[in-house]
DNA sequence: TGTACATCAGTGAACGCGCGTTCACTGATGTAC
DNA sequence: TGTACATCAGTGAACGCGCGTTCACTGATGTAC
């Protein structure tokens, strides 16, 4: 994206503008490659090409294959959490932006695109077998996503000791449905269908207030099946 | 477990017996280390030796990595569906249980414990890349617990045709919660604990009916911040 | 403005390595006579 | 009950393969004079 248009077609004209749309490019790919197919899964190979280039030009660029990846992280969840930001300001109505939202992300289209999906539930099953550095650019893109959300439940009326945990707490909900839907949509459809559909009506429809009784209320845990 | 006690010492002193044993002893070897590194990150020739064997014995048993893969998926899950199903049989109250759970989960021994991890979420972030045999098994397995935790909902007073769902949200949001904990661990401790403990609150304490407000209420979405 | 040279992005072959899988072989088990 | 032989779990070397990474080389860029 913003790429030169000629790139591909010219012989290196200039080298330090095209070698940073190069970069690019390569951080591009990987981003692509590592939400749909996995960190591991992707070779340099595979990914260079990609990109449009030989294996060899790599360390041209990054250090290591965690060096990109730390990168690409990052990528990925600047422009995800800024089109998210964008999404609350260019509307007039914050809660249907919310509504809208979660329709999207809890959709069997999310669920299937892998390669174009969320960082926060694409990158989080890589993370949480990557080192310090790879989980430092997921954790700071978490804390973006959960620093807009948050301020938008603010905006519309959350007060604000709750509004950071509300955002979590939705995070978590989006990311746990479409993990589990993702892990079993291959052999059993229906049920990532309905999984999906559970966590949406647990968000938006009904009343999630059975765990509360079971905290609070000590009544009627005794008239057994 | 349950092994032969003289297993490993004796010079295969029995075969059918002892073969099955020691198959036995590489599903379970898979079994740990699949959860605690993942699936790619385990090699054959590491599985075999954490069983005891070398190398090469391993298709004696199993056609395939995945057909092992599947056969690890099945164990572990009746295993812990088992034993979950048992904490309930041998408790009176089965409220107390559901807060015992959910506390254990949303632990950070539990989140810190990856090798001996619930299922449910360790397994889910492989199964999101295998093929239809795993995905199966997991799938399963996830219906084990669905069943094992709709009945005790049932059982607490929940009506029969929300119980399923409760179980469904219940584990989604367990899942979330340790799959996003696990993500940001080794670099924001504060952050990952942050997370379980907003998760927990969100099932346990603070009715989350914001996203309710959200969806129903057409109030006071206008007075922007 | 024109020539000489250092820089450095891209190429493609090569490095060592560990992977999943195969295979010839060993030797005790378990069976047939 | 005792001998002869098929079975098959375990061994360890070897297979081809793709991995992340290195390297000598190319040639245009960009700079110094």
């Amino acid at each position: 994206m913003l790429g030169n248009i000629i790139f591909g077609i010219s012989f290196m004209r200039i080298s330090k503008e095209q070698a940073a749309e190069n970069r690019r490019a390569i951080i591009d790919a990987a981003g692509r490659l590592f939400r749909a197919q996995g960190y591991d899964a992707v070779g340099l190979n595979e990914l260079m090409s990609a990109a449009g280039f030989t294996r060899g030009g790599f360390y041209n660029h990054f250090s290591s294959k965690d060096d990109l990846a730390a990168e690409a992280y990052r990528e990925i969840f600047d422009t995800y959490s800024n089109a998210l930001q964008a999404l609350f300001e260019n509307a007039d109505d914050a809660s249907a932006v919310f509504t809208e939202i979660i329709d999207t992300y809890l959709s069997t289209v999310h669920r299937d695109d892998v390669g174009n999906s969320c960082p926060t539930v694409s990158l989080a099953h890589d993370s949480v077998r990557q080192g310090e550095t790879v989980q430092k650019a997921f954790s700071h893109g978490l804390e973006q996503y959960v620093e807009v959300l948050g301020s938008q439940f603010v905006r519309v009326g959350a007060d604000m000791s709750r509004a950071r945990g509300d955002a979590i707490d939705l995070l978590v909900r989006l990311v746990g449905a479409v993990t589990l839907a993702r892990a079993v949509v291959k052999s059993n459809r229906e049920f990532s269908d309905e999984i999906l559909e559970t966590a949406r009506a647990g968000i938006l429809i009904r009343a999630p207030r059975l765990m509360l009784d079971l905290a609070c209320n000590d009544a009627s845990s005794n008239e057994s099946r």
